[in-house]
DNA sequence: AAACTGAATGTTAACGATACAAATCAGAGA
DNA sequence: TCTCTGATTTGTATCGTTAACATTCAGTTT
């Protein structure tokens, strides 16, 4: 088999130099249309492929964004890499994602490796990081993107929301739909940051509203439908009075509602539920589920489109916000108000 | 701001050569245990971060396997990347993900742009490729990987299964239910090959067994939840007698089982649903749906390990089978039989 | 004491592209 | 015709690491 042709060897079949090859392979730079034509043409039959190990170490440019998020399963955070990935692959940016199954020393080693792949800008979910990952990020040099959260000492950009606040309206709704006891499904501290800060959220607005509630922790995240079903057996088998129950995910919200017609407890006549994340079971279930909807997908876009100025972009980067607040929006539906 | 170290700076901190300390930074080489670890003690001080882009450069060796999927949303492909990635990046091997939209051209452009960055393998999904992408891949002399289907020519190798053949047991159990008039949703000629042979396995096995049926296509995929709903709306005002519904996933078929309780229709004694995928909904539905777990989650770890045994592994790499059939399982559940 | 180990370390020259600066060339204006 | 200008094109020296080969040096062996 003989060797993949380099760019050398295209250069000479065309009869020009490889620096020629070099920027006819590169839309910007100047090369006449007829030579470009001809030489991709050239390359083409020759099947040469460019290789970017190469120019990644010379141009010190490798047109990667590391990405760390904490799960792609059962969780919101698919749409948030889908919408990223949307804008950053049309700018010819590629993704390297990176899994931290909700754990902080992981989410290092993880920082760690994919800044070895020289990666012109990082995307973390969340605020909350090792202080060793933290100094990975700053001494990188390059743009860093917290999202999903506000932190309160954010690494660089952010680009997400109060996870605490949105609970918070969510309680005033469910109180103004007439709730008095309520049950909170999941948020342990088993590194769900997320999660933590929602049930915080519930915590806070419960106290402040004077109304009595009660927590039912998760096993570990991501959160499963499954969960959410035995969540709510839970709560049915204390027999404590429960008005309405508030899951951190759409997803223990479904489990839950299911729970309540398995007993055939009537949702929301005798228990209101309601969700989070706005997932597309929360329109189609019957009832549909009262959820959050903290725009994934938007924050991804939002995201990508943040980067893509910064790194592609002119002159107005400076411009550019520092903190983008996504604000999450409430979407009652039957689960919580009679229609 | 100082440049950031590089790996001759740490040598000459040290008082080695860059070689050893090239040494120290990959475990297998030979390097006294005394030097590595006051290398790695140095160069974590000075703020030093290995750059694999000259590594790769140099080694020919990147770490990068290159893997094209149609979506990762509503799709049972998020755990098969899930299950290839648990396996994969615990052996330090780096996945670089593109989604090609069901769009066999833009799988092509994807191909090509992950070629470029010179991964040491490709996971592609299906056996449907243009020309060219095929051209490319074999031509690329690395291994590649075909999962989710049988191609009748594969390129290299196949972790998969016959979505027709699925499909023809599924009808088989409907049968043996009782039905008689069959409908099925989804699987137009939209991109979605794997939905496009299901459809296949249902109408001819429903042909073989000499039952009636319809089709009722879908929008463009990834099938939704809503889908599901729109399309037994459609069959409910077609007014036709139809025993069961056939979905090419479990997203849709919820959707229907909705619908139909929306309608005051019971399931599965008037109306038989069956689904596809063995998503988390098929269990926690009420009825629990009838569905056929195709393994997506060992797809993907079958296929990792298959990958690091072809490029970690010592010697015996030719003793890997070229076709690994992951058998699907039907399970039955309360929405096609009383319980 | 000379010769022989083998593990630990050093030296040199790439890997295949591109930054940078210098050279070439066609067409416009004097 | 000759200079000038801007668009193309070329030559050379790297980018930061590692393959391949050479060397050193304690610890044996004869």
């Amino acid at each position: 088999m003989p060797k993949p042709p380099k760019m050398a060897d295209v250069a000479k079949a065309v009869g020009v130099s490889p620096m020629t090859v070099s920027r006819a392979f590169r839309r910007d730079t100047s090369v006449g249309e007829a030579t470009r034509e001809k030489i991709l043409q050239i390359a083409e039959e020759m099947g040469y492929v460019f290789d970017s190990t190469a120019s990644n170490l010379r141009s010190q440019r490798t047109g990667f964004v590391g990405v760390t998020i904490p799960s792609l399963n059962n969780s919101n955070f698919a749409d948030t890499v889908r919408g990223l990935n949307e804008i950053l692959q049309a700018a010819g940016l590629q993704l390297l994602l990176g899994y931290t199954n909700y754990d902080v020393n992981e989410e290092e080693r993880l920082i760690e490796q994919l800044l070895r792949r020289r990666p012109e800008a990082m995307v973390v979910t969340g605020g909350c990081h090792t202080d060793r990952a933290r100094r990975l990020l700053v001494s990188s040099g390059i743009p860093v993107v917290e999202t999903w959260d506000i932190p309160r000492s954010p690494v660089g950009y952010t680009v997400g929301f109060s996870n605490a606040d949105a609970m918070g309206r969510m309680v005033e709704h469910l109180q103004s739909a007439g709730a008095q006891h309520l049950a909170f499904i999941g948020g342990d501290d088993n590194g769900d940051t997320r999660g933590a800060d929602r049930r915080r959220g519930f915590v806070a607005a419960a106290r402040r509203l004077r109304l009595d509630y009660q927590l039912t922790p998760l096993g570990s995240p991501p959160v499963s439908m499954r969960e959410g079903v035995r969540a709510m057996a839970e709560i049915f088998e204390a027999r404590q009075p429960i008005d309405a129950v508030v899951c951190v995910s759409d997803l223990a919200a479904f489990g839950a509602l299911t729970e309540c017609q398995r007993r055939g407890v009537s949702v929301p006549d005798e228990v209101m539920i309601a969700g989070f994340g706005a997932y597309d079971i929360a329109d189609v279930a019957l009832p549909g589920l009262t959820t959050i909807d903290a725009h994934s997908l938007a924050i991804g876009n939002r995201t990508g489109e943040l980067l893509v100025a910064l790194l592609r972009g002119g002159t107005d980067v400076a411009a550019a916000q520092t903190v983008l607040h996504i604000e999450p929006t409430l979407r009652i539906s039957g689960s919580t108000v009679s229609r």
